[in-house]
DNA sequence: CTGAAAGCGCTTACAG
DNA sequence: CTGAAAGCGCTTACAG
């Protein structure tokens, strides 16, 4: 026997479809399907009765079915390095605050973990309407692919993949700002401790460094600048080589908050008081930063801001609103003084 | 002009269908979606130049002309209060661990945001194929929906909504095992401060605190009980009710982390060294608990492998390997200790 | 203002 | 071992 034209879900119970609709209301599928769309007028009467249809078996269409004859998917898919990275969640909070209201669904993947370069191959595969990425270990070849499929994406942080939006926070004023505040705190001798040397994150960070030492008429001491990690342990290091000087800074901009919080380790061994003896200053707010003690002076990077952003981005491209230009959104950070300067 | 059956991403490019396929390979549609699915035997042959022209094609099926036909979505949601919290990005995590390889996509949703009522509703309507949801804000009727619907869920936390799987952690035994850690390192007057009195996680690690005290055959001490809010101002006034005391304890099982750093705020501003003065406990191990001064004694709470065992278990009721009976996997606690014990 | 029917791109009985 | 064709549940030209 040939299948009936009846909906079933897997469990093998009817659920009203269109067609049930239609009978009930005694009007067509086309009527019902244009009801719901209000792409074209429908007799009050009649809209009324099909309205009352759809209550009364609880319809709602079948996206699967929508989706093959309009092409989408309904799917926008974000994929990070990692998820233990506390940005990243509040990055799609952020595209959750635009995507829900218009009734598409977010899929978050890994990129760092086993399978982390078929993702997107899969997303690919799985036709997502866009996508978000953080291009950190993700190679410029499935950049290519992603092209080609014609998925919108835009990616998160400095590099500006070919064919893409980008969007990313103004590091070089925020580490600026950071400094700047230091600088007019009354700090004399302000050292660095930055991250992996080839971040970009490192690099711009210090840039906003240099150019409020520029400002303000200060040499850069080379001694005074270390290039660490980007860890707890890293800060830890780099604060080793610049507390145990002669001349040791009376203040410290670190390249983001895990290697401020290394920093406070260090001071804690020597018994330097933050931020009397020394004052120390991070990048980023996450969490720890006011659960330490003392509380860190830092930059707040508006995770849940940048993934509102990327979500607008993506839904004016989906909207057809947009030519082929690529575009790049800069956020602002936010200067948040606590305790430790 | 009617719509010609070729098929096209929504730029209006040309996109390899099972049709070009089986041109290409000079054999019927049948044939290649059999090659695909491995569902029936097909001639070495005949399998291979398949497979060239799948290659050569770049073809990829359309999942949402499989979706309709065999009425699942291949998305599975996860529901959570809010992804600020970082536990639940870990758990979401763990069950992309299991859900990649299986192809099936993973959508993440906020149930505390202004629209949070709604989520459930747009993923039924989504069709999901089954989800995991912390109950927190979900009311009953809403799970009663998706029993309707008969989409397989899964509860986080002890709160057993009928019709669902449950994972959870024995909140009861970790709390047994760190307070009874304490005991064993001598520690005479051990207070405890729970977070709100009605929460489930309150009730499970104070039963906990309770028992170890049993079965060392101490009394509990009413004045040295304490429930307050599972943060870090609950944490430092339920401290300061018990520090401010005549005879204060000498250590304070906190109910999570959070109230633990609150306690250590407490002890410094009363100048009371910990663990010398004041040994304290925390419960979870978030990523703040190892970053405060001293590193917090806690319990870790496995959120990686939580998600996994909600995948699992979605997945066996997806294959249809489990009938209608609710199951419970508990997940094992892990005692940390570090320098606040 | 509304309906009948083609078509979206697959899968799967049915037939040989 | 393989193919022709029905059907999944919708949307949308086409026709009136």
């Amino acid at each position: 026997m040939l299948m009936q034209n009846v909906s079933m879900n897997y469990e093998g119970e009817n659920v009203a479809g269109i067609r049930e609709v239609a009978t009930t209301a005694g009007v067509s599928m086309s009527t019902v399907s244009h009801v719901m769309s209000g792409k074209r007028h429908v007799a009050p009467a009649t809209r009324a009765r099909v309205e009352d249809a759809i209550a009364r078996l609880g319809y709602t269409a079948n996206p699967a079915a929508a989706q093959m004859r309009s092409g989408r998917s309904g799917a926008i898919a974000l994929v990070v390095p990692t998820l233990e990275n506390p940005f990243y969640p509040l990055v799609a909070a952020g595209m959750q605050d635009i995507l829900v209201p218009r009734g598409l669904l977010l899929t978050i993947s890994e990129s760092n973990g086993p399978g982390g370069q078929d993702v997107l191959r899969h997303l690919i595969a799985r036709r997502v309407d866009a996508l978000v990425a953080a291009p950190f270990g993700l190679n410029n070849k499935l950049l290519g692919e992603l092209r080609e499929a014609k998925i919108p994406f835009v990616t998160l942080g400095r590099v500006s993949a070919a064919g893409g939006d980008l969007v990313h926070t103004d590091d070089v004023e925020g580490a600026r700002e950071i400094t700047t505040h230091l600088i007019e705190r009354g700090y004399k001798k302000i050292a660095f401790i930055g991250g992996e040397k080839e971040a970009g994150t490192t690099r711009e960070r210090f840039e906003g460094y240099a150019r409020a030492f520029g400002s303000a008429g200060r040499p850069l001491v080379d001694d005074d600048i270390v290039f660490s990690q980007f860890t707890r342990a890293g800060g830890r290091t780099g604060a080793a080589l610049l507390l145990d000087r002669e001349s040791r800074p009376d203040a410290i901009v670190a390249a983001n908050d895990l290697i401020a919080i290394g920093i406070l380790d260090a001071a804690r061994e020597r018994h330097l008081s933050v931020p009397g003896d020394l004052a120390v200053t991070g990048y980023d707010d996450i969490d720890a930063a006011s659960l330490v003690n003392p509380e860190l002076t830092t930059v707040e990077n508006p995770a849940r801001e940048i993934g509102r952003a990327c979500a607008r981005l993506l839904l004016e491209r989906l909207d057809g609103d947009v030519t082929d230009v690529t575009r790049t959104v800069a956020l602002s950070h936010r200067l948040i003084v606590r305790q430790s300067s």
